[in-house]
DNA sequence: ATTGAGAGTTTTTTT
DNA sequence: AACTCTCAAT
């Protein structure tokens, strides 16, 4: 693409931006202003002056943002080598080069917040700290602001008279070390020791400045201070340092976001050119009009002029519903009215709230009338207890430091191994100075261990040991054997409950998303790869614009659009959220929330509260949000007889009919995100139909050795692999399905 | 060492 | 209401 159509159908203010080459830029973007557009556009634009991609860095928040701008670039430059991803793997790919610097293995683990509050909780009891009444969470959640705000352990200390601040003071480099011996990191410590490398080795610092002449930061209201301060130190030399960002959707406070970053950015770079992108191609006029009445309250604010040249369109509609099912059911309704006359496609309409644990009713709601949907839901996933289960193998065989890993597995399913032995063996490990691993596998030199204990460390080892002998195949074949060697199959194939049915088919659906990345990653070794993936995706980045509703969390729909929107529990306690009544801040914070999920909507906008909301298993009369009364009359249509309750009653009320039932059509039923992605790829589209026949633990007859179970499957097409357990003296065997003739018997379940 | 019952706690948002 | 953790019985 040469530059004049790169740059037609611009406005004057977008061409400037993407024109910029050398020097800072600030491009403070509006919702809907085709920032994303601006900066594809910027990147090729750079691209086509002569720069090479390699000295192109984009940093993101979420993969899905990195994955959008990545397809648009390729669509601009195909072949285009420009990095663009997170935050936190850019930091994670850099620890794994130079993690040395700060006593990182290259094969160090990422944990989780699950891990992170039980390692933890370990290293409060082996010291015997007293918590007084704090929970671990809250000593996490300090500790990790601390790291947020760029405090290591030893700088650490609390203001005067702060009961929590000088426990943390005591626990805080007591849990960096417990994770140093892990070989382990938390999410925190991705950004700050990074950080924290480039600011004790200026020689490497000076190189990466070099290599990444172009540095490119999203959402930069929404970096913390660590975020901050990688950035910059990749922009000295070349201070080419261009953000996007709009102070009004900065909603991340709570992790650390610092708003100054964006606020004083032409402070830290004098000579910046600012360019400002205020026209809106998103949304109507009327919603545009109530979602700028709304921030227009807050009073840290830069003032921004929204405007858009589209149609005024029809009313926000702000709704009273009398309970959280009215207001369900009627959405739901609606849905489907609008469906069944084909004004709509599903995934036109989008449902959103503040906290996930209100999706339930939607959900029944929608799925009651057959309609399909989609919930994007922070990291369920990958946060289940059998995904996690299966994974920590992985992470232990990687890392065989990893403590958070070898509590989980060592007892898991059930072998024998009590908590007796384990804090015996840590007891022992600590005392040496050794890693969980070491002291295992000298079991009978821990002092007061059974014999059989030690016999049953000893078997645990040469499990893992058989395991790590194949870390360096494919994914899929790994797993297979962690399910089938630790008995976690047979456990499953057992049983009959409801509930290890689900679990079964959430591994199968791990198995399916292993074989996926094998495909996408065939060269051997890419354990560590994969677990970095496993660690720092979530659901969201899975979201597949299928044909369906998407039901998700106002922080989830940030970057995205609907024509469609439902804004729901617009209540006092929820949005604004209880805990953020307390301070100024943290309600303006709600309130530009609030602010992100109107103007995700594109044609139509509805606002709705319930009177009365089921709350822990309690029924209670809700306060409707003050954030209502902000919103514009001139453009809020209101509807409801909850109004009148709630005293919103200034206009006559206009009732609507709900919209009416109809006979359930057929659609295909509501399936995990990753499913979805596995179903859409290419790569299972082309696959060889035969291969397809095997299934992990199936029966398969061969010509020779007769009946097996498949314990593993590795490759794709003409070379996938089948592992075949033919028990006693033939053991394991691998086969190349297109050529072995092997027979099916029997699919598993 | 494992299991099950009862107690107690939880929930904001996400990399 | 749902989940996790603790403690006592097996």
């Amino acid at each position: 693409m040469n530059d004049a159509d790169l740059l037609s159908g611009l406005t004057p203010a977008q061409r400037e931006a993407v024109t910029h080459v050398e020097g800072p830029l600030l491009i403070l973007a509006g919702p809907g202003s085709g920032k994303t557009r601006v900066v594809t556009h910027r990147i090729a634009y750079l691209l086509s002056q002569g720069i090479p991609g390699e000295h192109l860095l984009g940093l993101t928040f979420t993969n899905k943002a990195a994955t959008e701008m990545a397809s648009r670039v390729a669509a601009l430059v195909p072949g285009a080598k420009v990095w663009l991803g997170t935050f936190h793997r850019f930091a994670a790919q850099f620890l794994r080069r130079h993690g040395r610097l700060i006593g990182l293995e290259a094969n160090f683990t990422i944990y989780d917040k699950e891990d992170a509050v039980r390692g933890l909780r370990r290293v409060i009891a082996e010291a015997g700290v007293d918590l007084m009444n704090y929970t671990p969470d809250a000593i996490s959640a300090a500790i990790s602001w601390a790291k947020n705000a760029f405090i290591q352990p030893h700088e650490y200390s609390p203001r005067d008279g702060s009961p929590i601040g000088s426990i943390v003071q005591r626990v805080y480099p007591l849990y960096q070390r417990w994770l140093t011996l892990a070989n382990a990191v938390d999410f925190d410590d991705l950004l700050l020791d990074t950080a924290i490398i480039l600011q004790r080795a200026p020689e490497l610092r000076r190189e990466l400045d070099a290599r990444y002449r172009y540095v490119m930061v999203d959402e930069y209201q929404d970096t913390n201070l660590v975020q901050y301060a990688i950035a910059r130190a990749l922009c000295i030399d070349h201070p080419n340092l261009a953000v996007t960002g709009d102070p009004d959707q900065s909603i991340y406070g709570w992790r650390g976001a610092n708003l100054n970053n964006i606020l004083e950015f032409e402070r830290d770079f004098p000579n910046v050119r600012v360019v400002r992108l205020e026209q809106n191609y998103r949304s109507t006029k009327k919603i545009l009009q109530a979602a700028a009445g709304l921030i227009a309250h807050n009073v840290k604010r830069k003032r921004k002029d929204l405007f858009t040249l589209n149609e005024a369109g029809a009313d926000v509609r702000l709704v009273g519903y009398r309970d959280q099912t009215e207001e369900a059911e009627d959405i739901a309704s609606r849905i489907q009215a609008a469906l069944r006359e084909g004004r709509r496609r599903a995934r036109d309409f989008a449902i959103f709230y503040r906290v996930n644990a209100l999706s339930r009713e939607f959900e029944l709601a929608i799925r009651r009338r057959n309609i399909p949907y989609q919930i994007v839901n922070g990291v369920e996933f990958f946060q289940r207890r059998e995904i996690k289960d299966v994974v920590a193998y992985l992470k232990f065989i990687q890392n065989p430091c990893d403590e958070a890993a070898f509590l989980r597995i060592i007892n898991t399913p059930t072998r024998g191994i009590g908590n007796t032995t384990v804090s015996q063996v840590l007891e022992f490990a600590r005392t040496r100075g050794w890693d969980v691993w070491t002291a295992i596998s000298r079991a009978d030199a821990v002092p007061g261990l059974q014999s059989r204990a030690v016999g049953k460390l000893a078997e645990f080892v040469r499990l893992i040991n058989g395991l790590t002998a194949m870390a360096a195949g494919p994914i899929e074949e790994i797993l297979g054997c962690v399910l089938s060697e630790t008995g976690y199959r047979d456990l499953f194939r057992k049983s009959s409950s409801e509930e290890d049915q689900e679990r079964l088919a959430n591994v199968e659906e791990l198995l399916t998303y292993a074989r996926l990345f094998d495909e996408q990653h065939p060269e051997p070794g890419g354990l560590d790869t994969f677990l970095e993936e496993v660690s720092l995706v979530n659901d969201v980045d899975a979201w597949e614009s299928d044909d369906r509703v998407t039901l998700m969390s106002l922080h989830a729909s940030k970057g995205l659009e609907f024509p469609v929107v439902f804004l729901t529990a617009v209540e006092q306690g929820i949005l604004p959220h209880e805990r953020s009544l307390k301070g100024n801040d943290q309600l303006e914070e709600e309130r530009r929330l609030m602010f992100v999920g109107m103007t995700r909507a594109m044609e139509e906008l509805q606002i709705s509260f319930a009177a009365m909301r089921d709350f822990r298993g309690q029924r209670r009369l809700t306060i409707p949000s003050p954030f209502l009364l902000e919103l514009p009359k001139d453009c809020v249509q209101r509807s409801g007889k909850a109004l009148d309750i709630a005293g919103f009653s200034d206009r006559p009320i206009a009732r609507e009919a709900p919209a009416g039932k109809s006979p359930a059509r057929p659609v295909a039923a509501p399936i995990h995100p990753l499913t979805t992605a596995a179903a859409l790829s290419g790569a299972t589209a082309t696959r060889a139909i035969a291969t397809d026949d095997y299934a992990q633990d199936m029966l398969v007859a061969h010509p020779r050795h007769g009946v097996g179970r498949i314990v593993a499957l590795s490759g794709s097409g003409e070379n996938r692999k089948a592992t075949v357990d033919f028990g006693g003296r033939v053991g394991w065997l691998k086969f190349i399905l297109a050529k072995a003739g092997l027979k099916p018997l029997k699919r598993p379940r």
